[in-house]
RNA sequence: UGGGACGUCGCCAAGUUGGUAAGGCACGGGGUUUUGAUCCCCGCAUUCGCAGGUUCGAGUCCUGCCGUCCCAGCCA
């Protein structure tokens, strides 16, 4: 068994279900996927994506069996053409487009047939050979395929096969002027490769019928001289008689995946180029930091069907955290930084802490953090007035710092117009990690780093890219523009702990009690660091309180 | 009477030849916890787009209706 995933184009989420699912179920039926572009139309420039594409496969974990293009079949695709003509089933057409599209009919009426219909399959010939040997002009001739015109399916209202371009193609050169179709090339590239299963989207239904056409007149099973010129190529060809199913393919909520869109969003600036961390394109969910494995889990867990439907954001959200929950690391880092004095621990205390790195997994191992008299913590986690439920500072209160102990509030400077300076503490010397005391219990435990060792970090703080489930609603006069998020991108300077000054790019990690962040693969540099947020941790206080 | 496909919990999605509605996410409640994280329990469709019919029995069969999506490229 073997599917063939077939791309030219750059890769988003979206295209994603298609790759996991080629590569997941001919995995899971012990069969092989090859990976083909469908280069059959050389005024597409398709050649800029392939190595690009070839590198997403791979990050996601999967390998093809064979690389192919639909351009390395020509000579095979010419000679199944020429074997249709032979056989009266195809004719050289010299309608023009606009006459073809007034021939076709249209939904609800039957076409014509062309006048060019009943050439004879010599005259076809021959004509097909001059068409091939340059002779005519683009869109002069096109080789259509005989069915029905009265054909309820437009598909199959004789479609053309051939058209004239006398264009260059990236892989074959000048070497032809003639191009097969889409539908055409298609079913005899699976054949060829030997594909049972040619999975492809819903809106290839209709194409089916024209796919089995093809396939049942050329008799490629019966016919091996058609293989020949592929043979001499040392191509591998084992024959196959492939059926195409289709699916429905996944949308996400909260997002917009039309091309035309996502391009606006480029061009104009709304978002910083195609592998912006907000971006449902792979190079940019890969710069956000989804790990291979929860896009894999995701659309494993989303499903596949013929129904169209919109998955939730919160599902990826979900798949993201359950992967990076067991494989990052975890660290300190204060992202809207409140002072916080120890007032009993003399002016140069210092000292090193040892934390694991994961709080489940020990073979993480551990790392050291200093702390000191002054650190910073979380501005939101001191409060004067608090409301009910509130775990963390209050004046007079208690709360955990992190590893250390219990620390209480014993006075709040502010400056002149009121806001908090800087909270003074006093450290229970006998709560400290370790201590007989240290299970003492109190409500909260907050994070913290020392003033004097944190470095200093550019965080983006990424959120969804649109605030409404569905952008693409245009009710209302308004377009999905109206629908960004102002706050899907809020930069803040904090403060990390000094093992995450000399982080590589890309690698992953948990702010604890923060979320889940990355070194940002283009900025970041050990000096300068710049973490991107992945995803923040589950926050049912946030949530009770209404954000 | 153009053709094709699809309608099961807020979102996905299982549902063999008709036998009496899996699971996940989300949500609500509780427990553990030096991350209000993780983890662990418990709850969450007498109902399968609607209306009839066949049947001892229908999400599964039949009929009719309603709704949604796709198709008129010499694009893929």
């Amino acid at each position: 068994m073997c599917s063939a995933l077939r791309s030219r184009r750059r890769l988003y989420l979206f295209s994603l279900l298609y790759i996991c699912l080629n590569f997941g179920i001919a995995g899971e039926f012990g069969g092989s996927c090859n990976l083909r572009f469908d280069d059959t139309n050389p005024t597409k420039e398709d050649v800029e994506y392939v190595e690009a594409i070839k590198a997403d496969v791979r990050w996601l974990g999967f390998d093809w069996s064979e690389l192919r293009h639909a351009s390395d079949y020509f000579e095979t695709f010419y000679l199944c053409a020429e074997k249709l003509i032979g056989d009266g089933c195809a004719f050289v057409c010299d309608l023009t487009a606009d006459q073809v599209r007034e021939y076709r009919g249209t939904l609800t009426e039957p076409g014509r047939n062309s006048p060019y219909r009943e050439r004879s399959a010599r005259e076809n010939i021959d004509l097909f050979r001059r068409m091939r040997a340059g002779e005519f002009a683009d869109g002069a001739k096109t080789v259509r395929v005989k069915i029905d015109m009265a054909s309820g399916n437009i598909n199959l209202r004789d479609p053309a096969i051939y058209r004239i371009r006398h264009v260059a193609h990236q892989n074959t050169g000048d070497a032809w002027c003639i191009y097969p179709m889409y539908d055409y090339a298609h079913c005899i590239s699976d054949a060829v490769e030997g594909i049972t299963h040619s999975l492809c989207t819903l809106e290839f239904e209709d194409h089916r019928p024209l796919y089995d056409w093809c396939l049942q007149q050329i008799d490629l099973p019966n016919h091996p001289e058609l293989l020949r010129p592929l043979i001499d190529a040392g191509l591998k060809t084992p024959v196959s008689t492939p059926r195409q199913i289709e699916f429905a393919r996944g949308n996400l909520d909260y997002s917009v995946m039309s091309k035309r869109k996502l391009m606006e969003l480029v061009a104009t600036g709304l978002v910083d180029g195609w592998d912006d961390p907000r971006m449902p394109t792979l190079s940019g969910v890969r710069r956000r930091g989804f790990p291979p494995t929860a896009i894999r889990a995701f659309w494993e867990r989303a499903g596949v069907t013929k129904q169209n439907s919109t998955i939730e954001f919160s599902v990826l959200e979900g798949c993201v955290r359950e992967v990076l929950d067991a494989s990052a690391p975890r660290r300190f880092a204060v992202l809207d930084p409140l002072k916080l004095v120890i007032t009993n621990l003399p002016e140069d205390h210092a000292e090193t802490l040892t934390f694991p790195n994961h709080p489940k997994n020990e073979t993480f191992g551990t790392r050291t953090v200093p702390f000191a008299r002054e650190l910073w913590i979380e501005r939101e986690d001191f409060m004067e007035v608090p409301p009910k439920g509130f775990h963390r500072l209050v004046p007079d209160g208690e709360v955990r710092l992190r590893g250390v102990g219990i620390v209480k509030c014993t006075e709040v400077v502010k400056d002149t117009s009121g806001n908090v300076n800087e909270v003074r503490c006093t450290l229970d010397a006998d709560t400290r990690h370790g201590m007989p005391g240290a299970d003492r219990k109190v409500k909260g435990t907050i994070h913290w780093v020392s003033t004097r060792h944190a470095v200093a970090a550019e965080i983006r703080l990424y959120d969804r890219l649109f605030d409404v489930a569905d952008p693409d609603d245009d009710s209302g006069g308004k377009t999905y523009r109206d629908h960004l998020n102002p706050h899907s991108r809020r930069v803040v300077r904090g403060f990390v702990e000094p093992a995450l000054g000399e982080v590589v790019p890309g690698m992953a990690c948990q702010f604890e009690r923060i979320g889940y962040f990355v070194a940002d693969s283009h900025d970041h540099a050990s000096g300068r660091p710049v973490f991107n947020r992945t995803v923040t941790l589950r926050d049912s206080w946030a949530k009770a309180t209404g954000k």
